[in-house]
DNA sequence: TACCTCGATGTAAGCGGTTACATCGAGACG
DNA sequence: CGTCTCGATGTAACCGCTTACATCGAGGTA
């Protein structure tokens, strides 16, 4: 089924079939109307492979993703889905990676199939990144510090420092920050924008009370279990995501202290389920869809206008402080423990 | 930077390129050395819509999927794409569909583009699907009652009645239920074990205990709210999967209602954060990712061996019971009442 | 030496589209 | 009436790779 069978049916050239399935020339519209006949009657679909090597051109975008925890994850490829349909795109995912090496590789596979890339690497080092990326090709870089290419990032910096001051605000003084990967460029600006506004605040940080995470709801269990043995207890915990602080909220739980009355606890990207735990909790708000949105609308910008397309642009998504109930002041916590 | 720019600078043919490249053929060792040693130099990379064209093959396979909730979605993504990394194969993928009509739409477009498909369409009907789909693909199908092609299913309804009956077995016998959508044949089939359980233990199970949900947490938190007015008060919720439950469990602690001694409340899939709400869910184990590895399993299977594809296998994914806090038995609430 | 065999490599015809260019027929115009 | 213009369509080259078949040279055999 080719469209010579379509074009043999129609009475016509294979290249009239390609102008009316393309629209792009004038045909006659008795002509149009043939071949549309003829098309239908046959079920032609075009084949994909041959047109994208005719016009060099795919339709296609690859999207590679390290292996990140399933909310995060879903709503990143949904943003970027929605948007490049939308736009007659298609994506080619590639997610899971157990190390940059192979990272490396399935970059390497997707050169011919895609147009362009949205790559978040936060573990693989901007200089093999460079390397192994063809050159040619538009990339759109996801929560990377990377400079020289595209970018889009999250407000991380600033949503750790409003989180930290409404903490501070609520008249904590010991808190306690679960922290993500120490390669994960988002993990790292969270923990800076902690540390920068407690400075400001006059506030201690002590690196006691910095706990190692894992961006996964085990670590902030564990993380929790290790905080509430610290003397003198901190009044609050802020996890780096929240999945952490879901993971630490269960642990709080287990050892029968109350949020948030005996315990403040912190996340960081309102997932879904963030509002439905127990306490509904208090995060900062990340657009997770509107970050892989906007990374469609930037590479797309690289591929149609490549002349446009200065390299090193970077996008800003700003975030939000959401207050739900797993904060408070800890003079509460002290009437608590007096009754 | 094509085959020939390899081949001239080796000084040999394009074919001899190609026979080094894809092994299959004998070349001598010196020859393939240089080939090599060209191809690296000029770092070149196969164009792989030529090749696709060439053989027609694609080495990738489509998945479509409606708009699911979250971790479910991600976790069969992350199923599919580890096991096709694995045999060489990539992904095409396309989620978040409005309505029957645009994925109908996107499966045309994915022709030509994969070797195969997993599609999980719980509210195409059987009939569109298979006039839409181009006859000769290879295809998988997901959580779909369809007869005569090739479906992987959960054991939905062995599922419901296991956790049915443990309910019952604790002493339970007003339980609610709070239904999916009802074109989903996994929702379908989940009510459908929890009434013939009820039945076969001679339980009553009135349609004002059967409520109206739709997978999303906002659903089973309506839901929740509902039940609690009913009189005489059920004493015991399953959800038809951990979504809900984890919406009813919102508006429980929202209620006052303490779970599980005032409410037992049940899920179903075991998504990761199940564990991590409090109290942690008792609920219903789907492997999920295993889900998508045993699709391209069988779907692997049709497009290497077209013959040994026999349309209509089945494959079924076992559930396994969880238990954790969220039930126990009525009788301990009544004591909660009294005191 | 003539002939055959066989392994290594080159040649060229596709795969199924797109598109620059050629062609052709019909009015417009002088 | 000859020529020019222009719109509609056909022709054929090309996109980059694979592969059946042709070719070629070396070694084996009679």
């Amino acid at each position: 089924m080719t469209i010579h069978d379509v074009a043999a049916r129609a009475g016509v050239s294979a290249a009239t079939v390609s102008r009316v399935l393309n629209g792009k020339t004038v045909v006659r519209e008795e002509t149009l109307q043939q071949v549309l006949a003829a098309a239908e009657a046959l079920c032609y679909v075009p084949n994909v492979a041959a047109r994208s090597l005719s016009i060099r051109r795919s339709q296609t975008i690859g999207i590679v993703l390290p292996d990140v925890h399933g909310e995060f994850f879903s709503e990143v490829i949904r943003g970027i889905d929605v948007a490049a349909r939308r736009t007659g795109y298609h994506i080619l995912v590639s997610g899971s990676h157990s190390d940059a090496g192979e990272m490396l590789e399935v970059l390497a596979a997707m050169r011919g199939r895609v147009d362009g890339l949205v790559v978040m690497a936060p573990d693989v080092s901007h200089a093999s990144l460079h390397r192994s990326l063809p050159s040619g090709l538009p990339l759109v870089l996801l929560n990377s510090t990377d400079n020289g290419r595209d970018a889009i990032t999250i407000d991380n910096y600033g949503g750790a420092q409003a989180m930290t001051r409404l903490l501070a605000e609520l008249g904590h003084s010991r808190i306690a920050f679960i922290k993500g990967p120490a390669q994960n460029a988002d993990a790292r600006e969270r923990l800076r924008g902690f540390r920068d506004a407690m400075n400001g605040l006059g506030l201690t940080v002590s690196r006691r009370l910095e706990l190692a995470g894992s961006f996964t709801e085990e670590s902030g269990h564990a993380a929790a279990l290790k905080i509430l043995k610290t003397k003198p207890r901190p009044t609050a915990i802020f996890a780096a995501n929240d999945s952490m602080a879901v993971g630490a909220l269960a642990a709080l739980a287990e050892s029968g202290v109350v949020v948030p009355s005996q315990m403040s606890v912190a996340g960081f990207d309102d997932i879904p389920i963030a509002r439905y735990v127990a306490p509904p909790l208090t995060t900062i708000r990340v657009d997770i869809a509107d970050l892989g949105r906007r990374a469609f609308g930037l590479l797309l910008g690289a591929i149609e206008r490549p002349a446009f397309a200065a390299a090193g642009r970077r996008d800003r998504i700003a975030t939000t402080l959401i207050i739900r109930k797993s904060c408070c002041s800890p003079e509460i916590r002290k009437k608590g423990e007096e009754s």
